[in-house]
DNA sequence: TATTATATCTCGGGT
DNA sequence: ACCCGAGGTATAATA
């Protein structure tokens, strides 16, 4: 069961306060719900006049401001390193620090309406499938799914600085510089490549062919790709993510024998 | 005061289906805490394992699951066209469905710890102050802070579907392209002027001068910037920030001797 | 709907 | 700490 610090409907400043401080000092995730005015300064410059909003502290100091509406927080503070809590006649105000950048985010609450001070307790285990990093790594196992005949030889090959994402050599043996989005590419993508393109070809003396993957592009890069004599190579990704699902399979299956030998 | 339309404390899965389902259909905003697993699937795929976590829905479908560290929600939903709430023996499930992309984030919660469903009234004004669009209009009407002698004729100047922020002629008549960034400029700031200056030596047949203006610029993009022909001119968002607080000040006072015309 | 560019982007990884 | 690049980026503006 979770460990909850407190609750309070429509508190005084005063109790507000006292929760709020308690949850915070002992690393609870805090949640406020009142009517409120916001200000920001810090790499830019806001403010939000009054309305009803929800306020999250959770327990590493990330900072919220939620309006009713939306997916994004109107406010925020990524992490903190002090949170300040104020009571005044007029209200209650809190203070989220940031030391760098150095930004401050503080919050008047004239009215409280909830205060809850709680202990989540959270072990859980996030997996994302099939982001850029694993079709790069599909694509460096299986690089016939581009091109017969090429051969990859190294992942985030770096340039001063620059990252290759693939880097290898097609049958003719020239050198190919691989740039993968797994979404829509657009033109940021080509000028990506050809920027990579351009420093392989100063930095070695060699011009190499510049191959752009995606499952997609927009029809103002295709152009600019013939333009700039670079090349389009369309993916599919959910082949890719069957395949990657069935690669995982054998390998649970081989695991699995391998384990056996040792019962 | 707040419209509170229910809250429970460690309610039956029947208890807190009815109050999320009431909760949502009365488009108010819900708040339930709970030890969840959830599964993504949509332009990714995904899987959280079991923890205790907030889970949010806004009365206009804003879904977000938040753990309790870090400013960003571990899953979410930025609209949704349903929001399913189904009990069974072992649990309660939430399912948000979103239409186009087409994503599923599905909420299996074994335990509910809370929920709470209320109307959050926020008609609140948000103000952001020097963004990138007003930096370009206070540059637009002071081109000298740039450089002595420069003319500013164009305010987003289309090229191909392309946007330059800001586009003129120095003293020698020689045009000027200008990309702004109000933070530390990379690379992609250059790469993207670069882009311009040579859409407008395509089209026009003359060569323009490149401007990146920024407050910052990393030290690998200055010396891009060199390489590539074109110049970086530091801002001081600070100063402009106190320039255009004192430039509305004056049109206050002007507007308000204005309208006292009329009194 | 598709495309483009901004963002207090955040976040992670590398040097 | 700086720098780079990905992101289920979201969001707004525009064709």
């Amino acid at each position: 069961m979770v460990e909850i610090i407190g609750i309070l409907k429509s508190p005084t400043y005063k109790e507000a306060a006292s929760l709020i401080k308690k949850g915070v000092a002992s690393k609870a995730t805090v949640i406020v719900l009142g009517k409120c005015s916001v200000d920001y300064i810090g790499r830019s410059e806001s403010r939000l006049t009054e309305g009803e909003r929800i306020i999250i502290i959770k327990e590493d100091g990330a900072f919220l401001v939620h309006r009713p509406q939306g997916h994004s927080p109107v406010n925020w503070q990524p992490e903190t390193s002090a949170i300040e809590v104020r009571e005044t006649d007029l209200g209650l105000e809190i203070t989220a620090v940031r030391r760098s950048p150095r930004e401050i985010v503080s919050v008047f609450l004239p009215s409280i309406y909830f205060v809850m001070a709680v202990k989540l307790k959270d072990k859980g285990e996030f997996i994302m499938y099939l982001d850029e990093h694993e079709i790069r790594d599909l694509l460096f196992e299986k690089p016939e799914l581009l091109e017969e005949g090429l051969t990859i030889v190294e992942k985030e090959k770096r340039i001063q600085s620059n990252l290759i994402d693939l880097f290898g050599y097609d049958k003719q043996g020239r050198p190919v510089i691989i740039e993968i989005k797994r979404v829509t590419a657009s033109k940021d993508a080509v000028l990506q490549l050809y920027r990579y393109v351009g420093l392989y070809h100063k930095y070695y003396g060699v011009k190499p062919r510049g191959i752009l993957v995606a499952p997609q592009i927009t029809q103002a890069t295709i152009e600019s790709i013939e333009k700039l004599g670079l090349e389009y190579k369309a993916i599919n990704i959910q082949k890719l993510w069957n395949l990657k699902k069935s690669l995982m399979k054998k390998k649970s299956i081989e695991g699995r024998s391998l384990l056996d030998y040792f019962k």
